[in-house]
DNA sequence: ACGAGTACCTGGCAGC
DNA sequence: TGCTGCCAGGTACTCG
C-alpha cells in the first residue's frame, strides 16, 4: 500500500529518469479510473516539459515547464511503471525513449484535480513533539486515527502508522489527547524514523506484488517491520493482537506487551 | 469542530 | 474443482 515512503521511492525514479522530457502520446486507458482525469490534466501533459517530480504526503506532483502541474495518487494499488503494460493501465504516455504506464487494479488511484489540504510533513525538520502535540492535544479519537488522518499529518498509513506507535510503545486505540509530553515526543521520532528507514530501504512490500517500483524493484521496508503483517512482535516475540473495535474501519496490530 | 460510519473498487483468499 | 462472499485499504462523504 503506497504510504510516504513508497510514494517518494516512485517520485525518486520518475525524477530521475523523466526531468527535462517531453510528454506525448497521453492514453487513457479502458476501463478508465474510478474518477476520469479532468481533460484540463490530460492538456496539460500532452506536450509539456517535465521540470521535475515532486511529493506531498502521499500525492506526487509533476511539474510541468510553464503550465502547473498534475496531481497523482495511487490510492492502494496504484502503480507508476517504466516502460511496463498490463491489464489494468488506466493512463500511458511516452516520454523521450520511454513509455510511462499508471497501472490501478482497484481503480482508487487518481490523475488531476486540486490537491487537497494536508498536514505537516513528518519528514521535515519543523516536524517536531510540538506540532504532534498540537495535532494530538484534547483530541478523543484514537491516536492512530489522528496519525492517519492526512489533514493532520501528511504520509503515515496503516502499516507506517502502526509501526510508529508500536517502536512509540503506544497502544493504538490510546486517545490522542491522553498522550503524556514523553510519548508524544517519542511517537513524533518514531514516526520520522520509521518513515525515514522506509525511504532509505526503498518502500515495504509486504507480498509479492503489493508495492514495485517504476522499474519492478521490490523494497526492503518489510524484512524490518515489527509488528505489520506478523504473528509474532518483532521485539519481544509475543502474540501480535488486533484492537477489539477496528480504528477508522481498519485492522490494528499492535503489541500488547511492547506497547501500553 | 469533532468522531464515527460508510461508499467507492476488485484481486485474492477462506470457506464450503 | 468451482463457487460464493468477504476483506483489504486511502479518500471523501454523510450523519449526529
Amino acid at each position: 500500500m503506497p504510504e510516504l515512503p513508497e510514494v517518494e521511492t516512485v517520485r525518486r525514479a520518475l525524477d530521475a529518469r523523466l526531468r527535462g522530457r517531453v510528454v506525448c502520446g497521453v492514453a487513457v486507458g479502458r476501463p478508465t479510473f474510478y474518477r476520469r482525469p479532468p481533460a484540463v490534466a490530460l492538456k496539460a501533459l500532452e506536450g509539456g516539459r517535465v521540470a521535475g517530480w515532486r511529493r506531498r504526503g502521499k500525492y506526487l506532483l509533476l511539474d510541468l515547464e510553464g503550465r502547473g502541474s498534475v496531481v497523482f495518487h495511487l490510492g492502494m494499488s496504484g502503480r507508476l511503471t517504466i516502460g511496463k503494460d498490463g491489464p489494468h493501465a488506466r493512463l500511458s504516455f511516452r516520454a523521450g525513449d520511454d513509455e510511462i504506464f499508471f497501472h490501478d487494479a482497484r481503480r482508487f488511484g487518481r490523475v488531476g484535480g486540486p490537491l487537497p489540504a494536508l498536514g505537516p510533513e513528518p519528514l521535515d525538520p519543523g516536524f517536531d513533539a510540538s506540532v504532534l502535540r498540537a495535532v494530538l492535544r484534547g483530541r478523543s479519537a484514537p491516536v492512530k486515527a489522528l496519525l492517519m488522518d492526512q489533514r493532520l499529518i501528511a504520509g503515515l498509513g496503516n502499516i507506517y502508522a502502526s509501526e510508529a506507535l508500536h517502536l512509540a510503545g503506544v497502544r493504538p486505540a490510546r486517545a490522542g489527547g491522553s498522550l503524556t509530553r514523553a510519548e508524544t515526543a517519542s511517537l513524533a521520532a518514531a514516526c520520522r524514523r520509521v518513515l525515514e528507514l522506509g525511504v532509505s530501504l526503498g518502500g515495504s512490500t509486504l507480498d509479492d506484488e503489493s508495492f514495485l517500483d517504476p522499474l519492478g524493484r521490490p523494497g526492503r521496508m518489510q524484512e524490518r517491520v515489527k509488528v505489520y503483517g506478523r504473528r509474532a512482535c518483532g521485539t519481544c516475540g509475543g502474540p501480535v493482537r488486533d484492537t477489539r473495535r477496528p480504528i477508522g474501519g481498519r485492522s490494528s496490530p499492535h503489541c500488547p506487551r511492547c506497547q501500553s
